[in-house]
RNA sequence: GCCACCGUAGCUCAGUCGGUAGAGCAACUGAUUCGUAAUCAGUAGGUCGGCGGUUCGAAUCCGCCUGGUGGCUCCA
């Protein structure tokens, strides 16, 4: 047996004999590493520790700190779920198993419906197969093999996966442990024991087999599973803190909005501090894009079906779509989104090439059929209003149109707390409208632009939309959770459906390129994620109610009132509490309601003609005098 | 839409085996005029999501509907 050339990721090199298995070479490098070690990456493909090396290659060993390694270690852990399943639960079939963000799910099809109080049985039994040590062995079967070895078990999903599977020509393996087989292409850790203990089974939901509606309804069961004890705990935690931050909570608690089933499912009431939350995002949003050179414009909420038709929502966006409503005998659409409209806008005269770019933005509220299952309070709505725009423009202008959108981007949403972006450049997908050369255009603009400004993409191969190529951002909250917002889309199809053009230096018409963009996307859901992201304490520029006056007794009543006016002369957002109640009490419901500002005022502060400040979450700021606390207040509007 | 679970006062929740409903907070009234996260007392508030069935009797058991929650699918 000759020797191979193994390199190291710190690009050392070692020669080992060939059948070197990826956990030998973990020993050797040293025991700590062996012991973390759940994977190896030989040449860019992940194998199992125990598989043997037979050429030169450049490895790294996989632990839980990499993506792939909890890929793998998640994955064996939906294993061992399904084999605690098994031996609990007679005439169980087994679909997929995958690992997924935070964890894995199994997909079963079982009779008996398991609720959440059998997971700690099941639980158990896994804790047993850990401490049974299996070794997870790996097993190559011809198609043939697989397919009866199954079908003893009957489990016919798993024959279903495998005829898909030999049609693709690749190799079908199984993992074994103990007495239980898995079809799987792996690779996994190398045996039970090495899944420890600090794993929990999370919840149980519907999910059809394969993702196909037409399909049956299994159930699948989520758990989470990690090496260390406190990294369990933190995942828990910070479900915990999930739920203290939902937004559906949060907007009851402190009167932001709400959703009658009297008005409707995904139809938001907004509360008056929900509301002036509302009025000052979209201020900020108009103030930016009239500084960054947008239009705005206002549509109808409806319009003939007509205008849909030569849209084309009444083909590929119908079943999003409210049903027409008759008027005069006339079919009337209710918008599904704003495009139609602006096209017809910019329609509405001939433009010559001297107008472009010309960028029209509007906060423009539709209406999309949702359907009931899938509405989630803000988040997911059946009326919202989007932070709509459509830019048309030369196609020269194309690279920079994004880059302006990019900064645009940038700064409205830094101004919401959101540094952290994950962006996806999403190209041609299968079926599509426009042509190549277009495409080809459209795509490498988008790239420029996203490769000018320094941003690192992922490029989402086939995932554009059919009329054009985008860019996707995905926003990260505090809590690490990603957000879609922005979408930055080319559009080839609205502009030879509605026939826009423009007369070139050349006096022929030319067809304009539109960008439809969207930077927060949905108001209403925006909002959501905001409420979420700072918990519901809003910053102070966007408080409802940005401070409020506490008299310490009824003698201070009129104190307290020429206090409230001259804040609210210097346009800030205040309220007096009146009530005949002890200050530690006014205090702690101002704290409840998340009040940025207190100002409590007794017969000492009226005396001296000052104002106690306390602020929420820090405390006593001491007696200041009206000047100091404007400039106080000042201070706290420049910072957020 | 589909699968599972849930719906009791404005909110959070209790209600045993089927015997006609309860707490805390909030609201209202009164007393208290108080110094940095809950003053005390009293009053009022419910067709137990809706409809139907079983039963002498249903918040409780069954069916259907409706709404919500967790997912599937889709997306802003």
């Amino acid at each position: 047996m000759g020797d191979i050339n193994i390199k190291y990721p710190d690009a050392s090199a070692k020669k080992w004999p060939t059948g070197v298995t990826g956990n030998e070479i973990a020993y050797a490098i040293s025991p700590k590493l062996a012991k973390k070690a759940l994977a190896v990456q030989v040449n860019g493909k992940l194998l199992g520790l125990t598989e043997p090396l037979s050429e030169d290659a450049e490895i790294k060993i996989i632990t839980f700190d990499d993506p792939e390694g909890k890929d793998v270690f998640w994955h064996s852990s939906a294993h061992l779920m399904a084999q605690a399943l098994k031996r609990i639960y007679p005439g169980i079939r087994l679909g997929i198993g995958p690992p997924v963000a935070d964890g894995f799910y199994y997909d079963i099809e079982l009779d008996h419906v398991i609720t959440p109080e059998e997971f700690g049985t099941v639980e158990d039994e896994m804790r047993k197969i850990v401490s049974q040590d299996f070794p997870v062995v790996r097993h190559n079967l011809t198609a043939d093999e697989a397919v009866r070895f199954f079908a003893e078990k009957d489990e016919l999903l798993k024959i279903e996966l495998i005829n898909d599977i030999s049609g693709t020509g690749e190799q079908i393996t199984t993992y074994s442990q103990g007495e239980f087989t898995d079809l799987c292409r792996g690779p996994h850790i190398i045996s039970t024991s090495v899944l420890g203990e600090n794993f929990k089974l999370l919840s149980v939901a519907g999910a059809y087999w394969r993702g196909d509606e037409k399909n049956k309804m299994l159930q699948r069961i989520y758990g989470t599973n990690y090496p260390d004890k406190n990294q369990l705990q933190e995942h828990l935690t910070r479900i915990e803190e999930a739920k203290k931050r939902d937004h559906r909570k949060l907007g009851r608690e402190l009167d932001l909005f709400s959703i009658s089933d009297e008005i409707g499912s995904g139809l938001i009431l907004w509360h008056p501090k929900g509301a002036m939350i509302r009025h000052l995002i979209e201020s900020y949003w108009k103030e930016q894009h009239i500084q960054n050179g947008y239009q705005l414009v206002s549509t109808p909420h409806t319009a003939k079906i007509d205008l849909w038709h030569t849209s084309g929502h009444t083909g590929f966006y119908q079943d999003n779509m409210f049903s027409p409503m008759n008027v005069d005998e006339v079919e009337y659409q209710l918008k599904p989104m704003n495009c139609p409209f602006h096209m017809m806008i910019y329609k509405s005269h001939l433009h010559s090439y001297r107008d472009l770019p010309i960028r029209y933005a509007e906060l423009g509220t539709v209406y999309r059929y949702e359907r009931s299952g899938v509405l989630h309070g803000l988040m997911r709505v059946r009326g919202f209003t989007q932070d709509d725009a459509h830019i048309y423009c030369h196609p020269d202008q194309l690279t920079d149109e994004i880059i302006n959108v990019l900064d645009l981007n940038k700064k409205i949403l830094s101004r919401f707390g959101f540094s952290e972006y994950d962006v996806y450049l999403s190209t041609r997908p299968e079926k599509y409208v426009g042509t190549d050369e277009n495409w080809d255009h459209a795509t490498k603009a988008l790239q420029k632009a996203l490769e000018l400004k320094a941003i690192r993409y992922t490029i989402d191969p086939g995932e554009g939309v059919f009329y054009g190529p985008k860019i996707d951002i995905k926003i990260k909250d505090v809590l690490g959770r990603s957000w879609q917002c922005s979408t930055i889309q080319v559009d080839f199809n609205l502009p030879e459906r509605f026939d826009l053009s423009y007369i070139d230096q050349d006096g022929i018409k030319y067809r304009p390129i539109t960008i439809h963009r969207a930077l927060m996307g949905s108001l209403e859901r925006f909002f959501g994620i905001l409420i979420e992201h700072y918990a519901g304490n809003f910053p102070y520029w966007l408080a409802p109610e940005q401070a409020r006056v506490l008299p310490l007794t009824d003698r201070n009543l009129d104190y307290a009132g020429s206090i409230l006016q001259a804040l609210r002369a210097k346009g800030i957002r205040a309220e007096i509490d009146k009530r005949n109640e002890k200050i530690g009490f006014k205090i702690r419901e101002a704290e409840v309601a998340k009040v940025p500002v207190m100002l409590i005022v007794g017969d000492s502060e009226q005396k001296a003609e000052k104002i106690s400040v306390r602020i929420k979450g820090q405390g006593d700021k001491g007696q200041l005098t009206r000047i100091e606390l404007f400039a106080l207040l000042d201070d706290l509007g420049v910072k957020f």
